[in-house]
DNA sequence: TTATTATTGAAAACAATTTTCAATAAGGAA
DNA sequence: TTCCTTATTGAAAATTGTTTTCAATAATAA
């Protein structure tokens, strides 16, 4: 989907979830559904400013969490500590994230049936869950590096 | 390896790279080596007290530090956003942790192979890390819940 | 329009981690 | 042992990321 239509579908969701639709939210939106990298809530307040200038970085936290809770981002866990978010589209899925320019793309259908048994059979614990995400080159790095 | 042992083996090859053996370094290296779950650090501190009531946050921090350098030990993400630390041995493995007790299990041999491949193929990225935790039950848990 | 109340942003509070720096002590040399 | 060098320490302060508070604002339904 677009990101101009991906705003518009974002925002008509969140409406229907009861939520009031405000400059600053649209801003924060708009930014997350046109960035192709993870973004990181200092980042996001930045970008969200040039759409709506008061914009605060307490509502990009407010507004990331009720995007999480809506299940149209997804908080992603940086090597340097720091918290990103990128956007995520419904179902299950996972994120690959490029190592030189933070590209991020989203993939579906991890399949961990067999090593979910296989550690399951060695270390006894019932596996409930499991945390992926992947790092390398994007295609385009690929071809400059 | 048994927990007194792992202590005297890190300690001597901290040793070997240099570092000095310090009182708080001991009390650190041997509450991870001695524990079953993954540690914040505070939780890390609270325990090293027992062993030399010096010690301050500052050096946990530092020597853990150390240990992820020398690979002793893994830095986890938790899903309530904190970060804790558990004991690596040599090579590359993943933890699954306990959603209810966090006893942490380490377990080697992730085949990603096929998913990486196919990963690949879909996206384009040349995949070339991977961060992975499992979550569930252990096996003590597994029979209470 | 007007009323209701969810939402906002500034400031303060909080939590996790890092930096600073003078004092200490580990380990090699004598 | 004793002495020296310098890595290491811990208290305090500084930074950074995130949450809470609260009076003012503005989105929506009536
Ligand atoms: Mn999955
Ligand atoms: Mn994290
Ligand atoms: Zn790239
Ligand atoms: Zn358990």
């Amino acid at each position: 989907m677009a990101a101009s239509n991906l705003v518009d579908d974002w925002a008509a969701r969140l409406r229907k979830e009861g939520y009031r639709l405000t400059a600053p939210r649209r801003a924060v939106i708009r930014v997350l559904a046109e960035t192709s990298t993870s973004l990181a809530p200092d980042q996001i307040l930045r970008r969200a400013r040039r759409y709506y200038p008061k914009t605060g970085l307490v509502t990009v936290y407010r507004t990331l969490d009720v995007l999480k809770g809506c299940g149209y981002v997804r908080k992603m866990h940086r090597l340097d500590g720091c918290h990103s978010y990128a956007p995520a589209s419904a179902g299950h899925a996972h994120h690959i994230v490029c190592e030189r320019c933070r590209a991020v793309m989203e993939f579906k259908g991890c399949d961990l049936d067999a090593l979910i048994k296989s550690v399951r059979r060695r270390t006894g614990y019932l596996v409930k869950g499991h945390w992926l995400e992947l790092s390398g080159l994007c295609p385009v790095c690929r071809k400059e590096a």
